[in-house]
DNA sequence: TCGGGCATCAACCGAAGGGTTGATGCCGGG
DNA sequence: CCCGGCATCAACCCTTCGGTTGATGCCCGA
């Protein structure tokens, strides 16, 4: 056979996003010993991350959801996903909570992934993710069908906002003003949220979502 | 001077622990391009980090607090630092909250770094834990000093076991009930436990607890 | 021994949260 | 096109929570 395979006539460019200065290494040691993949650069900012996704050749961006600073990983999805021709943003995150994955996935990404993946999962993703394909950790897509199933416990974006405030500690009149609504909205919102969860009180409402993943620590 | 010194005779000898390949193949590529390091090995497991602890000739382990499985690492540490000439042990974490630190001094750890740490950070550390010196992380040392000074945010048994329940989603009757005591006890707890904490609400006294790792999430 | 922290309880009051009803506007799927 | 879910708000009522005052008993350390 006069194969004409196996040649990486162009690598797949990838740009890692991390604070972590050792899961950045991490990551290199591990794609950059993978045949057919080249690390384009590496940053520890999201703000970096979109800035150099815009300037240079990149094919698909990991890219973490929890940076030190202010903006978030998702904002730097979306950001990055936003502009025409952009790159695939693979997200590799350590927490699989519903609230995140959704922003992941609404703000762009093509791909879920938790950072306790061994090497080759990590491949196939990033070469799945390069074809344009959508890939999502096992974990993920059971969570995300386990929400698809019972819609009882899919929280609406607002109800999540307004939950994840309340486990801030925040009271209804604060949230009311956080969010430019009144009282009478909150507490409504606040219903449901416990009619959905099947409890009667803030504090019970966010130690079930807790349990389930729904908000954030 | 006949400086017998500089000379890397014997190099330090690191043994890695952490359940993510990724984070362990950062801390390979990081610490071996370090002089004067050699990585033994690395493990996914506690269990792993223990057995070849005792088993191979290791001077400092740098060893993850939470692994996906049963074993926890501050466990880990203790078994490790038991034994009679037992290897450092350098405690590397995501998560730096009182409970998590305590215990991980407790269980008899050298140092306790986190893991966005500079490489040199990293590197100087692992010298101070193979010196047998204390090695904490600033952020770490901060929280420390932030306890010892103010011992009002140590709350009591009592407190602890009323405010867990409350972040378990209970109300102040449930709570009275379920540790045979009346409500007015258990308000009274919860005052003590608001000024200790600096709050006025038990939403935001389970958000303060949950920040400074004084309960389990 | 005496003060002080801890744990326990009572009674009280105001405020915040919880629950209901009802209403509006928007949007998307059947 | 109309129904239903989402998001928004108002008015009302009742319960729980939050905060205070005050009191008892225990135990530990100065």
């Amino acid at each position: 056979m006069t194969s004409p395979v196996t040649s990486p006539a162009t690598p797949i460019r990838l740009l890692l996003a991390d604070d972590h200065p050792v899961v950045r290494a991490g990551l290199r040691a591990v794609l950059e010993t993978e045949p057919g993949f080249e690390v384009v650069a590496d940053v520890p900012t999201a703000e970096e991350a979109v800035e150099l996704a815009g300037r240079c050749e990149v094919d698909v961006v990991l890219m973490d959801l929890q940076f030190g600073g202010r903006m978030l990983g998702s904002q730097a999805t979306a950001a990055i996903t936003a502009r025409a021709g952009a790159p695939r943003v693979l997200v590799l995150t350590t927490y699989d909570t519903d609230a995140d994955i959704l922003a992941a996935i609404e703000a762009g990404a093509t791909g879920y992934l938790l950072k306790d993946a061994p090497p080759e999962e990590l491949a196939a993703a990033v070469r799945t993710a390069a074809a344009g394909k959508s890939a999502l950790a096992p974990t993920i897509a059971l969570r995300l069908m386990d929400r698809m199933r019972t819609p009882a416990t899919a929280l609406s974006r607002r109800e999540t906002e307004v939950l994840q405030l309340v486990a801030d500690g925040l009271s209804n009149a604060a949230i009311s003003k956080r969010l430019f609504l009144s009282q009478a909205t909150v507490k409504s919102h606040l219903v449901h949220i416990y009619s959905k969860l099947g409890v009667d009180s803030r504090t019970s409402a966010v130690a079930a979502a807790t349990a389930k993943g729904l908000i954030r620590r």
